[in-house]
DNA sequence: ATGAAAGCGCTAACAC
DNA sequence: GTGTTAGCGCTTTCAT
């Protein structure tokens, strides 16, 4: 059906070696015999074969995806700038969707690895659990590059600075005046989640606050005290960020104090504890404040507009693959790199305007 | 690096047709040889090479999936499950994002030929534009299941029944006791919007309601009048359905006589129509009644949780690669299979309980 | 400037 | 029950 060099080379007749040249656009061919051969080329909409090109080159021109590349908006977002970033220099995206699990992992790395991916990103959080996954990837040798670091693991990475971002929004809080804060935050051990804790109690301490433990919601599932390990994060995983938003605030709300401000670890979460204000009568930004994380859109058209978090995830997909791209063609010493990009506050209505 | 079966042969003492038949669970190889080999696949975890395979078999094993599937949280949801489904029957997926433009789709779709991909996966709104790609797929030959139907490209289809939802929800609506019916909806030419639009209609005319173009808000790029082709859908697409919906209320509000109830494209265009009555000072449900589609999370954590229509998309991604993979076994009639899926009615909030 | 031939890792048909 | 071999479509080296 489609169209081989073989059969190619008997209709134009001219070598399998002329007609390479032609292909690859090397000079030695005479200029006639290639405009012969391209129009010809393009008269017959030839595509070339990749996975025999991959057989011979040793190199697929393939990059696979690993982990919950479409759980969240943000991420399907990063999914797509990776693709476009990877289309530019030639490469294609095998979709490799994994919960995060090491069944589910494993999976997906066998399934990469006989693929032949030049390369593989893998979307994560950070979970220490995960770190044997990614060593058994690096002892292969195969280019990977983290979307966020994995504790003992030393690997490429281009990543949001999360432990930044919460310093920096509770600065602005406390910058607006506020002495009482609180934080919407769950029990995972992931770094993505426990850096944002981090951040908040720096700048809190940097500011000389003091954290009011009743007022940090870590909400954990319901029928348990606390966990760890993948059946752990699988459970947190299932309380969709509002839920958490919304019980952690209606339990703060019940505090005999109440704090004045709260950093939620989500632009959902934000909303969660939003709709618990409303029903619980406190009007939000007058008597609380509330700043998000992610600006996703629905962050915009929230009741009260969040002020939140933007995350660059157009600019990760250059950044991810052309870190990759150099390190797979060599280009990088061996030393991983790790490249931090920063989120820029997006001030609305949520904390008052200003 | 990666074994291969050259080298595995040597270390094995085995033949490669032994080999292979131990891979491939032939029942012609002694069952001692082959418990040594198999453990000594295990010990030195060969993994096969698919590329190769491909090569031989002239079946690669993969899937292209082509278009916007990292575009909305419902597309990739249906994106996750099509994975899963597809790694059951042992096929990879290949993410070939498109934004729907023709120069878009001819460079995925000349990606996806060129890795031979056993079968593609069209995400799609049902343009009209679409078609002359499609065509150009099945002139190929290439197994193709759409997502939704394209007008004039006659191809196995999976999708969900957008005309009957818009009707039921309407019907909704009319049983509640509802005569003044508004529709929020946007001016593309897609099916996809088309059919919600005409579902609309079939159920006010079946009830013998008027439908009054004023309470219509068809939501148009802000500088002009109308228009169609690519670039006019290009210029709907920027506008977020949350605007659409902000903006396509505020219209109608400021009619002389508004409607009681509004049928709204999507959860985000009701959410949109939501805020916009709030600014408004009308009461939902008491004074307007607000029907969404899709129930993404966030319609349920809406200040007022919508009523809205439930996508089965866990179960699209089954039905789509069951009947993909006998379309490319051959399993299927040369006439195209269409399998319309139902949404179903949630009831939260937004209409008035009950 | 062009052509011929070997081989990437795998499968399957055929020989023993 | 086991071994051998030709070739899938492409690239590349070497010869002409």
């Amino acid at each position: 059906m489609a169209l081989t060099q073989h059969q190619l080379v008997e209709q134009l007749n001219v070598s399998r070696g002329t007609l390479h040249r032609v292909l690859t656009g090397s000079p030695l061919v005479k200029a006639s015999t290639r405009e012969r051969v391209l129009r010809e080329l393009e008269r017959l909409n030839y595509v070339p074969n990749a996975i025999a090109q991959g057989l011979k080159n040793r190199k697929s021109k393939t990059l696979g995806v690993i982990g919950p590349a479409t759980s969240n908006p943000s991420n399907a977002d990063k999914l797509t700038s990776l693709y476009l970033a990877a289309r530019e220099e030639g490469y294609s995206i095998i979709f490799a969707y994994s919960d995060g699990s090491s069944e589910a992992d494993a999976k997906s790395i066998r399934e990469l690895r006989s693929r032949m991916v030049d390369g593989i990103i893998a979307f994560g959080r950070g979970l220490p659990e995960a770190a044997p996954m990614y060593r058994e990837l690096l002892k292969d040798e195969i280019p990977l590059v983290g979307l966020y670091p994995t504790p003992g693991v030393e690997t490429d990475c281009v990543y949001v600075d999360t432990h930044g971002a919460f310093r920096r929004m509770t600065e602005h809080l406390i910058g607006l005046g506020h002495k009482k804060i609180g934080l919407l935050i769950n029990s995972s051990h992931s770094l993505f989640i426990r850096n944002r804790e981090l951040g908040f109690r720096d700048a809190m301490a940097k500011a000389k606050l003091t954290v009011r433990e009743e007022w940090i919601a870590s909400a954990t599932p319901y029928d348990s005290q606390g966990g760890e390990g993948e059946e752990w994060e699988k459970r947190i995983l299932q309380i969709s960020d509002y839920q958490q938003g919304f019980w952690g605030a209606s339990l703060i709300f019940a505090k005999r104090q109440r704090p004045t401000a709260m950093v939620c670890m989500t632009d959902d979460a934000a909303i969660g504890a939003l709709r618990a204000a409303d029903l619980a009568g406190i009007s939000v930004p007058q008597e609380l404040a509330l700043i998000g994380y992610n600006d996703k859109e629905d962050a915009r058209f929230a009741r009260v507009p969040l002020t939140t978090m933007h995350q660059p995830d157009e600019l990760i997909g250059r950044e991810v693959i052309s870190l990759l791209t150099k390190r797979i063609a060599g280009q990088l010493p061996a030393k991983p790199v790790v490249h931090a990009l920063q989120a820029k506050l997006v001030i609305r209505e949520s904390c008052g305007k200003k």
